[in-house]
DNA sequence: CCATGTGAACAAATTCACAGCA
DNA sequence: TGCTGTGAATTTGTTCACATGG
């Protein structure tokens, strides 16, 4: 099915093209150019064109792009047709957060359950998450049918935790330890480093005013 | 002072550098080739002398680098030899999540006060951060001396908040908020959209095994 | 002799500019 | 006519390979 490997840069542009074009479709918008899209959300008019034609042609010549039809298209190339089920792995500060901030309002993605080792959580709720202990991980994931496990948890359990995880059958892990993990292949890996972002602002605070990044 | 321009990319692998650098030093080594370095943390050894070079000659031919010295310079050149402020913008799940997350146990950041504009939190603390009204902003960061702003309001207040924010004396910003802030210039702005993520991984699992991504 | 530091080759991503179609 | 879709040019980032110096 797939052609080109598509990079992270584009997807992570798509859903920021989804995300404008559903607001242009609550103003009641219909149709839109790659240059209006462009100037009013402070992206490149191109390089939308090029990233669209990626996956086929979905504007008309002279006109632009039919909103819904492109939001549709998008929505089913992002996989976001369909619900994917979340767990939340690590019930401390972060993951609790996450399990409340991820039960997003629509279909795309629903967190379905949370696992933490400290024996005073187990059973206990986050919002309508219900916290398990890691002993009963695989029977969880195979019942609640879990594909992303959300992993925040300290550093030094991590490693050992993430391979448990896809023993287990998780199929793509959102990654907020601060640390390498050695992935496996096959599944979808992605790190989210806070203090990295941090660090990263920290250096251009002494830099004076060079140029601000992303 | 700055001659180029230091890449993202490049200084988020020197924090990683740093980071990597630390764990050889509480194992006991004192000195570490680019090779070793690379071979430890799954890094390429070219890049590291690339990234390391465009600062000065910070090994000695033959040898290798010695650790200590290095984890000082890289701790100078990313500002990690001073504090920096932490005001955490939104007291909700998320900001609350991050007020405790970002009090690292270490000396280069410091959450210092929260905002929330809920009259029932006012007053409140997470943790040891005492949260207050946005009436009073700008006398919280002047008083705490806030330099970097962390996000996490909802995405319709935020362009109005983070203007307020500049204009309160904060010179950075981590935004958690879902939308594209138009950023004000010398204010470095780092943007962290968790929906994206998750989308991307949507994407990847549903395109069986292609190359999984960072 | 060995690992750094670096120019030169390569690869990836972005921008330009225009041909071609509605 | 106007905007898409795309090859070509450019910029940015990474890898290679080796001369240089401790």
């Amino acid at each position: 099915m797939s052609s080109t490997p598509v990079s992270s840069l584009t997807l992570n542009r798509l859903s920021l093209y989804l995300r404008s074009l559903r607001a242009l479709r609550a103003e009641g918008v219909e149709t839109v150019s790659s240059l209006e899209l462009a100037a009013r959300f402070h992206l490149s008019a191109a390089q939308i064109r090029k990233d669209l034609a990626q996956f086929g042609e979905f504007g008309t010549r002279g006109v632009g792009y039919e909103i819904d039809q492109l939001i549709e298209r998008l929505s089913r190339l992002l996989g976001l047709d369909r619900t994917h089920t979340i767990l939340i792995v690590g019930a401390g500060n972060l993951g609790s957060a996450l399990a409340r901030f991820l039960s997003f309002d629509d279909r795309s993605f629903r967190v379905v359950a949370a696992i933490d080792n400290d024996p005073a959580k187990i059973g206990r709720k986050i919002g309508d998450v219900t916290i398990y202990s890691p002993n009963d991980l695989a029977e969880v994931i195979a019942r609640t049918k879990a594909e992303i496990a959300v992993l925040a948890v300290p550093p030094e359990p991590a490693q050992e935790i993430y391979d448990r995880l896809i023993a287990a059958g998780i199929k793509a892990v959102l990654n907020f330890a601060s640390t390498r993990l050695s992935r496996r292949d096959g599944v979808p890996t992605k790190a989210v480093d806070l203090r990295i972002f941090l660090e990263e602002l920290g250096y251009q605070l002494q830099n004076v005013s060079p140029t601000p990044e992303t």
